[in-house]
DNA sequence: GAAGATTGAATGTTCAATCTTT
DNA sequence: AAAGATTGAACATTCAATCTTC
């Protein structure tokens, strides 16, 4: 079966045959891809009034560990936004009551963010079900194929630099 | 070698080891992958100072062949954007002299989009240097796995319902 | 009345500048 | 002077409402 990004390498192999787009298989489908399982990740969290980035947070704090809590730097890191716009999200957050913000005692430039009862609460209670809409956005995949996929991806990852450190 | 996503599933099996995460093992890692490569995507553009929304629109006028002219309903289709981030993006390819904006004949309900012959050139004058530039993106990865990872990332598309109608 | 595009309001993101702490 | 977070401005996106054409 055919996607909507051969038709797209069809159409540059007819209008420019001197170039191999082969490179857009690859990188096209992974941008088409997300914004697909985006759509489907963010249907769950909108029947539960609630934003996807709000999880998003939530989650990285959530799977840290207690006591739930994480530098504003790591949560720029783990979802890839600017510090500026974390900021913004913690302190909406922090307006709902669901996390908490302070100076960190050991270097004060940092700040720690760390989750309230009411927001370990609301994550506990969401995880389950998004993982479980997550694994029917795959379901009509062959599972074989699935553990696949994510070994070549990561292998991708890797070789973007997205290694992880080995705990030593 | 491990990467960001399997030390977030390292977190979750230590704090819920109720819960298979392995779908996130899939969508967590295309999501990370898109945003990486759209960085990379982004250098290239900004180096000849365009934005990469801009080629996007350019390309897939440029792609559909004489006489590079889409719908704006094509356009949001190919571009997955509201209708309403459409009209933005062709007013300002307009004002730049790179479009131009018609009804359609046929029904002018629709809007016709079409190259300007300075449009013309300026994807023509970019288009090779961006699939080179995706190529190099990809180029630490062992070449066998580009088209598997491609194959697979299609039967993924098409089971999320991107499939293509085939030409009768 | 529905389809297709545009408009204005609301929202969220980045960028550059700033402030505090080291 | 650099690191880390916050602020305000600029910009882009979506949503809902509107306008035109079928």
């Amino acid at each position: 079966m055919r996607d909507t990004v051969d038709e797209l390498l069809d159409e540059w192999r007819q209008q420019r045959p001197d170039l191999d787009c082969s490179p857009m298989g690859v990188i096209g489908r992974i941008s088409r891809a997300s914004r697909l399982l985006e759509q489907g990740v963010n249907a769950y969290f909108a029947q539960h009034g609630v934003e996807s980035w709000e999880f998003d947070v939530l989650a990285t704090l959530r799977r840290s560990g207690k006591p739930y809590q994480r530098t504003m730097g790591e949560l720029v890191a783990a979802a890839m936004i600017s510090s500026a716009a974390a900021t913004n999200r913690v302190d909406r957050l922090v307006a709902k009551g669901l996390v908490d913000r302070e100076a960190d005692p050991d270097n004060r430039r940092r700040v720690l963010v760390r989750l309230t009862p009411a927001g370990l609460r609301l994550v506990n209670r969401l995880v389950a079900g998004h993982v479980d809409n997550e694994r029917h956005l795959l379901a009509q995949m062959p599972p074989r194929q699935l553990p696949e996929l994510a070994n070549l991806l990561r292998a991708l990852l890797v070789s973007l630099g997205d290694a992880q450190r080995r705990p030593t």
